[in-house]
RNA sequence: GCUGGCGUAGCUCAGUCGGUAGAGCAACUGCCUUGUAAGCAGUAGGCCGCGGGUUCGAAUCCCACCGCCAGCUCCA
């Protein structure tokens, strides 16, 4: 018992310690006590634990401060333990069940019959500072299952007898329970030194949320918090969400008058003429990327008979999604995607291998019919079209193909500035196809996004049941990240629909599909670009790419030659007619935040010139007009798919 | 779909205890003819989401519906 152990350090120091001996006293004796009274929690052999653990085997050790980012999810899962204590001095009755941390801070769900009030959680969120004043320890304790359910029904706290059992019934012999302040919570850990290094914690919002997700349970009420360190780090994150929701898309959608939404058309958007032009801009670039890569695009029907959807097998798993009705005592549907069309189309004559890799591309409209609750905003919609393509081809061909279209992917994004990260999904425990051929697939795929360069994680059996996928996130200026790209292999509906090629062997072979989206759905990368921007686009995909505004009325003829002229080559320019002093149509320019400002008064008209200004930058002073017309043709040529 | 919140002028929002609906901006008209983020004055604008109910009387209270917003297992 008294032998020592050998504690490595991360900077490759190797110290010894009484065995036994807490992480708490090992740090002050052994370390310093500076790092002592930072320490909040710490790594043992990778896994996080209490500071107060003991040491009882030769180990690597770390010791995580406010420095670290696991600390702080720590400190907001301590927060979270902090709230439920209070909730249940204040609300008594109130069942407590789960409080995780999530992204950006944590929440923890309560069973109560009456819903939380915004009054209430000031009140809590005055109750956890209390606490966190009082600074009162986290103390770990390890119990037996049959003790830590008696300890839970005897509170009458039902949900956390649940989950005892739950637990013991996957194999666990002790449970750990933490008190802090005469409250206990059952929880895995670990947990900060006490509620006194919490820092500052924040109750965002209350919401009703389901136990365990499933509508069947009881709704429960789930609040909503963050914590940080120090409240200037709570304020810039405030300040993140004050800037998003400056930028969400729905706002600068009406503001910049890109599109409307009317109640008559719950999920669908109406798009307005300058988010038309924006719409068209996307489109046209990818139409001409694609036509040069050797993509077909084909228009397909809207409507179909459920035959096609017997055929394809969406009738059987994704019918409550799918719009219906009846004509002439046949059912038809509304198209939720595009690939049984596609299908027919591979299908309708006999093909060879020569004309593979066949690559069919659609812009069509498609509908899903999304549950009234979930539709929000452009993302979360009922109607919307894919940049949708299937390539047909030959097994051999997969790891080229996924090549140049990630390629694609990456040229698309690196337009918009847009960072990606891209994640492969493998084969899932219910599949279709052989397992080797799986295991080649994904063994392309993962060859595919090295020699890309694209950074990706893998996640094993995520795959669908029908073929391995890539899935591409990008990240945004304000650092969020959004789900877009996709490259899903298919090994299952060509042979659905009975599809062959003709092979050099001249055998009939099933080709492969592959189903690939770049921006996505045009709504969704439209929000997404929205947000990205901010509503200040880039010239080249800026609805109006030029205004020009006039010192004086009589001005305006000098002002309409000038935008004749750049209409002339093909610049969206438009002129501000309206009475008013120059400032006040400069600003209106401004928040219209159109990328050129054209400014014409009597020395530009005398000169044949124009005053320059660029949204968000200032005054570049005049120049020729002939100059400017030349700037904005190579800043409007798009980055990709140029004419 | 479910839980909670919300729905008033084109936009952003007031509207007390149930007593005949208000501001700013935008629009329109006029004056000003203007030099890089708001010139002045005036006018007009409303089925208070929709439908019922309670009441002498409803934007306000009640019921149902429609829509919007947040959320609905990143698992003790």
């Amino acid at each position: 018992m008294d032998d020592p152990i050998q504690v490595k350090l991360p900077d490759g120091s190797v110290k010894t310690a009484p065995r036994g001996t807490t992480i708490a006293q090992f740090v002050a004796q052994s370390i310093g006590r500076g790092l002592a009274k930072a320490a909040l929690v710490a790594r043992v052999d990778g896994a996080l634990v209490d500071l107060s653990r003991r040491l009882t085997t030769d180990c690597a050790l770390e010791i995580l401060t406010a420095k670290s980012p696991e600390a702080l999810e720590v400190a907001r899962h301590d927060a979270a333990h902090v709230v439920a204590s209070v909730v249940q001095r204040l609300f008594p009755g109130t069942q407590v069940t789960i409080g995780p941390t999530i992204e950006d801070g944590f929440y923890y769900d309560f069973a109560r019959d009456e819903p939380f009030t915004p009054e209430d959680l000031a009140r809590i969120e005055q109750g956890v500072a209390e606490e966190i004043r009082a600074d009162e320890p986290f103390i770990r304790e390890e119990v037996s299952p049959e003790e830590a359910i008696r300890l839970f029904a005897e509170k009458g706290e039902t949900y956390k007898v649940e989950i005892v059992h739950d637990i013991v019934a996957r194999g666990a012999k002790t449970l750990t329970l933490y008190r802090h302040g005469g409250w206990v919570d059952f929880c895995l850990g670990p947990h900060g030194p006490s509620t006194g290094r919490i820092g500052v914690v924040k109750l965002t919002s209350v919401a009703g949320a389901y136990w365990r997700g499933d509508a069947k349970n009881p709704m429960l009420q789930r609040i909503y918090g963050t914590a940080f360190f120090d409240r200037a780090a709570l304020a810039a994150h405030l300040e993140r969400i004050e800037e998003a929701k400056r930028r969400d898309h729905r706002k600068l959608g009406k503001e910049l008058e890109l599109f409307m939404t009317h109640p008559w058309a719950p999920g669908a958007a109406f798009w307005l003429p300058k988010g038309t032009l924006l719409w068209q801009t996307l489109a046209d670039c990818m139409r001409r990327l694609l036509a040069a890569e050797g993509y077909l695009e084909v228009k397909t029907p809207l409507v179909f008979n459920k035959a096609l959807w017997e055929k394809s097998g969406h009738w059987e798993h994704y019918r409550q999604a799918m719009f219906t009705f009846e004509s002439e005592e046949q059912t038809f549907s509304l198209k939720p995607m595009n690939c049984p069309s596609h299908m027919l189309i591979f299908g309708r004559r006999r093909r060879s291998y020569r004309e593979l890799p066949m690559r069919l591309a659609t812009q069509d409209v498609l509908h899903r019919n999304e549950a009234s609750g979930t539709l929000g905003g452009l993302t979360r919609v009922r109607q919307f079209a894919q940049d949708d393509a299937h390539v047909f081809l030959a097994e051999e061909q997969v790891g080229e193909e996924v090549a140049r279209i990630i390629a694609l992917v990456r040229r698309v994004y690196d337009a918009f500035g847009l960072a990606q990260t891209a994640k492969l999904s493998t084969r899932p425990n219910e599949f279709a196809g052989e397992p080797a051929l799986w295991d080649r697939a994904e063994a392309a795929l993962a060859a595919a996004l090295t020699a890309q360069g694209i950074a990706f994680t893998t996640a094993p059996g995520e795959g669908a049941f029908y073929g391995p996928k890539i899935d591409f996130d990008v990240t945004d200026s304000l650092a969020r990240r959004w789900q877009c790209a996709t490259i899903q292999l298919d090994f299952f509906m060509p042979r659905r629909f009975e599809l062959a090629f003709v092979g050099e062997d001249n055998a009939e072979h099933t080709p492969v599909a592959i189903h690939r989206a770049i921006y996505g759905s045009f709504e969704r990368f439209l929000a997404i670009l929205i947000e990205h921007f901010g509503g200040a686009f880039p010239p080249w995909l800026a609805p109006v790419q030029a205004r020009l505004v006039t010192v004086a009325d009589r001005f305006l003829p000098y002002a309409r030659q000038a935008a004749a002229a750049m209409r002339g080559r093909s610049l969206r320019v438009e002129i501000d007619e309206a009475e008013g002093k120059l400032g006040a149509k400069i600003r209106e320019a401004e928040i219209a935040k159109v990328p050129y400002i054209g400014v014409i008064g009597e020395k530009e008209q005398a000169g044949g010139a124009i005053a320059v200004r660029r949204h968000g930058e200032g005054d570049l002073g005049a120049m020729a007009l002939a100059a400017f017309i030349e700037r904005l043709v190579v800043e409007t040529r798009p980055p990709f798919g140029a004419p």
